[in-house]
DNA sequence: CGCGGATCTGATATACCGTCAGATGAGTCC
DNA sequence: GGACTCATCTGACGGTATATCAGATCCGCG
């Protein structure tokens, strides 16, 4: 929940931290992710943060460098719970079974969307503005994916299944595109008239073809 | 480039504006392409518009309510390039010469993302953060690619050639997404060694598969 | 009880926001 | 070319957010 990697989550000042700080750390999180999914990011202000949290300023900033800081934490915590996706990859791909499998696919990364909508959207965007941070972060949370589509991918080339044309690192990414555009953006297209059970059956199919072939 | 409809573009106060004003007024605009081109828009002050356009904060304030009107404005503007794509998808999607078709696709489009990146990320932010105003520019833009990709789906799907059980608006959008996500992408991509070719390649493939089927 | 480190915050300098009222510029008519 | 007029711009200001300390408060421990 809190971003930390191995032992000790730390102060701005490079202190580790007690109870009582983890604690209100947490608190200032809960509220920047709160906010986040309230309004835009541009709205988003620390003493919008520090209040909504019960504290001040003052001791945001003894924890958080600035808001983008924050949301980095919110994105790594979110990075921590697509390996459970990930594992679905490496299941059946073949024939009705491997449908249901990609249907399965397409509906836990639209939940983990859905949980993590607005941490997410800000995360792809300032990845997309170039930011370091969270062009790593996106990395490490995709790369799996994109690497175990790719080999399924390259699987099906070698079964003579699927088309040699195809780049299977870049088709894998253009899978990853769809879903991940589609979970940001699914709202909208069922107020359009497109249900959310099309929208998975079709991607989920689409998905199938390219990944399993005819 | 101004974004304005029919007559004149308005003052914030509902004037109609002078040649001088006109002339500010895309100054300014310009200034916003600029500064969003340059640093993440939560960074955008509008001052540094101002300033960059040889002007002050208040004659900016004459122009627009904030940044973001003026952000809606350069979307508007960019959305008006997009036609020039959607004509490609009523071309020829049979054969060789369909598959050639869907390179000039991908390419048009990622061309359209190059030339006005930072718009659109900002733009499909907004929009998919709940913003009116933003889901209304990016419909109007998106809404003709769908419908064109759609009916073209649909008509595979008579000739027997695309699998009916895909729902064609949402394989349609589906479509969209690897075309939007990817060109806001594939620099990252080419970085981790996905060339620019097999992308557009590969997307062109999956695109061709979709619409026009075996 | 009283000490010492951990944690928090009031006060503050600085900078941006958004709004006027008034200054400046650029035509027009005599 | 001078005076008038409307279009356009900006200086100045009250309000609020940022980011940083130094010092206040809290809490466990001897």
């Amino acid at each position: 929940m809190t971003g930390e990697a191995p032992g000790a989550t730390l102060d701005q000042s490079g202190r580790e931290l007690g109870p009582r700080a983890l604690e209100t750390r947490k608190r200032l999180l809960e509220a920047t992710a709160e906010l986040l999914g309230r309004r835009s990011v541009r709205d988003v202000a620390v003493v919008d943060i520090a209040r909504a949290a019960g504290t001040s300023p003052a001791t945001f900033y003894q924890y958080f460098k600035d808001v983008s800081e924050a949301t980095l934490c919110l994105a790594e915590a979110a990075a921590a719970e697509l390996p459970a996706v990930v594992e679905m990859i490496d299941g059946a791909w073949e024939g009705e079974r491997g449908l249901e499998n990609a249907r399965g696919i397409v509906d836990a990364f639209v939940r983990h969307w859905d949980a993590h909508r607005a941490v997410l959207l800000v995360r792809n965007l300032a990845a997309d503005e170039g930011d370091r941070r969270f062009q790593r972060v996106r990395q490490m949370s995709m790369t799996p994916l994109l690497q175990h589509l790719g080999d399924q991918i390259a699987a099906s080339q070698q079964a003579g299944r699927v088309d040699r044309a195809l780049q299977p690192a870049a088709a894998a990414a253009a899978m990853a595109s769809i879903l991940e555009r589609l979970a940001a953006y699914h709202r909208e297209l069922e107020f359009l008239g497109v249900s959310r059970e099309d929208l998975v059956e079709t991607c989920a199919r689409i998905l199938h073809q390219t990944v399993a072939g005819r």
